[in-house]
Order: C-alpha cells, then sequence, then structure tokens
DNA sequence: TTACATGCAAAACTTTTGCGGCGGC
DNA sequence: GCCGCCGCAAAAGTTTTGCATGTAA
C-alpha cells in the first residue's frame, strides 16, 4: 500500500499552495525549503504517483510540463513572458461543449487555453 | 553566408508538406526517407536556424515541441488522442485582440488554443 | 518487524557541441 | 579552393531505475 511520507506531503503541499502549476525545477526547490535533502528522484516519483491518483495533472506551457492539482475546476493558464511564471486563469474565453464536432470531423472532447502576455507584476514595474 | 543544402531543403519541404505541426523524430524520420543518412543533429542544428530565420516556429502540444511553418495566418491546434497526430485548424473559436487586460491586470499579448479529442480518421475507424 | 519509500548514483534518453571531412558557391 | 555544413561521436542536460538504508504502519 501506499505511505504518508514527509517527502510527499510537502511536496502535494508546494502544488496546492502555488499560484499556477510549477515545473519540476520549482517543485524541488520550494519542496527543499521544508527538506534540504529531498532528492529529485523523489520528485519525479511523487509527481508520477500523484498524477496516477489523479490528485494532480501536468499542463504543457511553453513547451515544459508543469503541475497543478486537480478539480479546480475549468480553468486556463496565462504565462507572463518578463518573469516566466504561469498563472492559474478562472475565466474561459471559448465556447466549446464536449460532443462539438468541427468541420472535417474533429470531435473536441476537451480544450486548453494558454495566453501569453505581461503579468500584474511586471507591468507595475515597466512603468 | 547561410547555404542551401539538400538537408535544409528537405527538412523544410517536409515541415511544409505537413497536415500540422511535427516532433523532432516525425521529422527526421520522414526526413530520412529522401535522405537516408541525415543525422539528428543536422535535423536540431536546422531546426534552430530555421526558427532564427522565422522560417519556422515550434509551438507546445502535450508537453512536446512541434514545429511548423510561420506565416499561415492565425490559426490554431488539434491533437488526436487516438493516433496522437497534431492537425492545423484555420479557427478561432477566441476573440482576444492584443491588449486586452484581464481582471487583476493580466495585459495579453497573444494566445494559443489545443483541442483534444478525435480526429476524422480515428472516428471512422471507430464506426 | 516488515515492506514501502528515500537518497544516492548509475543508466537511459534527449539535445547540444566538437571535429575531421564533404560539398555549395 | 575556401569555408560553411554534415555525419558521427562525445558531452551536457533531463528523467528513470537499481540498490542499500531509513521509516511509516
Amino acid at each position: 500500500m501506499t505511505r504518508t511520507t514527509q517527502q510527499r506531503e510537502v511536496i502535494a503541499m508546494v502544488i496546492d499552495e502555488a499560484e499556477g502549476p510549477l515545473t519540476v525545477p520549482e517543485i524541488l526547490s520550494r519542496a527543499q525549503q521544508t527538506l534540504p535533502r529531498l532528492g529529485i528522484a523523489t520528485v519525479y516519483r511523487t509527481l508520477k504517483l500523484l498524477t496516477e491518483q489523479h490528485q494532480i495533472q501536468a499542463v504543457a506551457v511553453d513547451g515544459e510540463s508543469h503541475y497543478e492539482r486537480t478539480g479546480q475546476g475549468h480553468h486556463h493558464h496565462f504565462a507572463c513572458g518578463q518573469c516566466g511564471r504561469v498563472f492559474t486563469l478562472h475565466i474561459c474565453p471559448v465556447d466549446l461543449p464536449t460532443g462539438t464536432v468541427f468541420a472535417g470531423g474533429f470531435e473536441v472532447e476537451r480544450h486548453e487555453v494558454t495566453l501569453y502576455g505581461t503579468c500584474p507584476d511586471c507591468r507595475v514595474q515597466r512603468n
């Protein structure tokens, strides 16, 4: 059976408390602030486990996998070109119910929208 | 100066003739049907060159980089969950002009939409 | 106490770089 | 003929796996 360990609790907490989906290096360094000896292999193993349990899911932003917790409802992402951070946005600019069939016979199950631009923090600094 | 070589012509042609953006292994194997001794290092070097020249661009689908030619106008992508292929769709379900500012101060420069579902070929086979 | 999980290190895989030789111009 | 480009192989970077030890239950 799977056990509750400090490492798994800390990694899950880091993802839970993030402002958006995190990359593997981000998860590692944030978790190491609590558990300095945490190894990257444990991070990969835990991400795989949590993904299989549907506690988290991977999303691709700018070609890199980021991890976020599931059950946040329908949402999308905003990637800041200045600081590189990715934020979760609870808005949806698309109206595409599951089952929509496009011209040519493409049947849509789900959609992902990623917005690219400048985040509030970086906009302030620019002015 | 940069030269016109068989390798570069074949790689550019493969990307040009594709039904959608291709991964590195896809580009390599399609190009090798014309140039069997083509090496993967040449593919990476050519992709980098063509990207710098803005002849092609990278897009992330399902966490992997795919390459497509530029100048196709505003478009999005459809990834088939059955066969794994990615198609280019010349439709846009989003209305987000550059400069739109979202609640919280997120300033949008561009957006990417990826639809996931079943492509026409795979739908036919399912029935 | 007994497995499962961890940390470390090695392996597997992906992408980049160095180098001698080929080929576009 | 010159010099940029190629293929190959080695290096660098990323993700996975093996193994001895630690630790949750």
